[in-house]
This record gives structure tokens, sequence and C-alpha cells, in this order.
DNA sequence: CACAAACTACGACAATTGTCGTTGACACAT
DNA sequence: ATGTGTCAACGACAATTGTCGTAGTTTGTG
């Protein structure tokens, strides 16, 4: 119900907000070093686009100290969500047991992490049936 | 070894390469009808990104008819695997359990398709222990 | 105080994307 | 042969994205 449903995060905001989530509250400063070890740009291309994703709603800003500091208005969990429901309508006309496949093939999940999954299916099959239910957004994980 | 790598299709392309995998081979204004259900755009606009498309080497172009005939250069399969690859890395740090987690609890998979999750885990735990084995691609389903 | 460093804000810019409108060629039916 | 309709090609255009450079302000140091 209070899903905004905010825009969603182009690549390069997509690489801050992982800096973000994995930091939390961080100047532009951090923000930007963080990321620079996967990318060689300017500060203030970083700084711009922090300004962007504020207007957006991705991230709010908190302007008390001189050097603002931004923090993700967004959870990992719902952008990664709403990021795998794009791909799985555009790419897979909604199975997602295609897209299931394709990701386990692509890249071997550990031991641990296929125990997990067994896991999640068990739970899955157990509590519905067949159903094609829509609430299910349990946020397990 | 002979994977080009092609560039990754944008939005509109992916589109029109969902029905080029539907239709095979087919004309612009064929395209543009099956696509034309989701979208409402124009025939020039169809037009254009096939010709933008063949360009980038995407699909093929059979200009021995008048109206020219369209195919896709790019498998399913191979497409769906780099847009998850790259899905994978940009925001799930490379985690295909995450990945995997997140596409089910989005949409409910059917019964048939959690027991062929399930078959492929078999598969895979059986096939290869613990290695991130890049030669996984036996392309089933 | 004066100067250097760090920071935000703002505008500029090229590249890409998706969208049309127009033009000129071609084909077919009357 | 003339006109009607279809088609590919091309240019134009707005919007978006990522990228800087510069200006102006604040902070801190000598």
């Amino acid at each position: 119900m209070s899903e905004k449903s905010l825009p969603k995060p182009t690549e390069a905001e997509l690489q801050l907000l992982r800096v973000l989530w994995a930091r939390g509250p961080s100047t532009v400063r951090d923000i930007h070093e963080d990321a620079g070890d996967e990318k060689d740009t300017g500060y203030t291309t970083t700084l711009k686009i922090l300004q962007k994703m504020a207007e957006k709603g991705l991230v709010r800003r908190d302007e008390s100290q001189r050097s603002h500091v931004y923090e993700a208005a967004v959870e990992a969990e719902q952008t990664q969500r709403q990021l795998v429901r794009d791909l799985l309508h555009r790419a897979f006309g909604g199975s997602s047991a295609h897209l299931v496949v394709q990701a386990l093939s692509e890249k071997r999940a550990s031991k641990e992490e296929l125990t997990e999954i067994r896991r999640i299916l068990d739970e899955m099959e157990k509590s519905a049936p067949a159903k094609n239910d829509q609430e299910t957004h349990r946020s397990r994980v």
C-alpha cells in the first residue's frame, strides 16, 4: 500500500546506492571515494548525481553540517525486488522460473546458498499450494 | 569463445527482440503490430529501432524483398543470461542466491516450475560440488 | 587578516534514446 | 498512366544521463 514506487535508479545511481547501503549515512567525499574503487570519475559528478537522487527521493540529505550527509531513502531489498520485477517482465515474460534458472547457471551459488534456496522452496510450496498469490511480500532474508 | 558480447539491448530493443524470438523472421509491419499490443507508437519508430539494432548487430536484415525481413541475431537465452549477469553485479554484488530469492518472492512460480527449479538444484549439487564452473551452459529449458 | 582548501550550486556539453514527420522510391489496381 | 498506398531512409527533436568546469561560500591555518 505505502509503496511509493520511486523511480528506477539508473546505473550510476545504483552504484551510489550500493555504497550507501553498505556504509550507511555518509558524506559525498566518502561516498565518492568508496565508489571510486570501481570507477574513475570526478568529485562533482558524484555530487551532482547525489543531488539528482535527492530530488527524486532516492536519498535523504542532512544539510545541518557543512558537508552534507546523504542516506539511502530506499531499502536495498525493495529496490532489488523492483529491479528483478522489471527484468522479469521485460526479458522473461514474467516467468520467474526461467529467470532463476538463468541466474543459477550464470554464477554457481555456494553449497550454503543452494541449501538456503531449497529451504525457501520448501516454505513456498508448503504455505501456498498453487495460487498465483500477489501478496507474497513477506520480506524474508 | 565466439561470444562477441554484443551491446546490451535497451528497453525498446528488448521488446522487439521478444517479438522476434516469438515470431521468428518477420517484416517491420508484423513486428510493429505484434509489439503494438503493449505499446502505442508509430510505425517509423519501430522501423528506426530495428535499423539501429541491425547496425549494432542485434538483428540481421534480409533486404531481398521490398519489405525487409528482420531476424534476431542473438539468442534469447544468451541475452537473458547477459541481462541477469548484469543485474547480478550491478544490484546484488554477485550473489545469485539473493537474486533467486528476490525473484521467487516477487512472483510465485507454479508448482511445476518449483519442481523444475528443484531438479536443477539437484543437478547442480551433484555435478559440480562447489567449483565456480563457467562451462555450465547446457542450455536446458 | 589573508590565503588555501574543501564544499555546494549551477550551467554547459556530448552521447544516447525514443519519438515523429517528411521524402522519395516502388507496386498495384483502376 | 495515373493515383493510392506501402515502404525504407533520413533528419529533427525533446528528454535523460553522465561528465566536468567554474563560481561563490565557508572553514581553518598561518
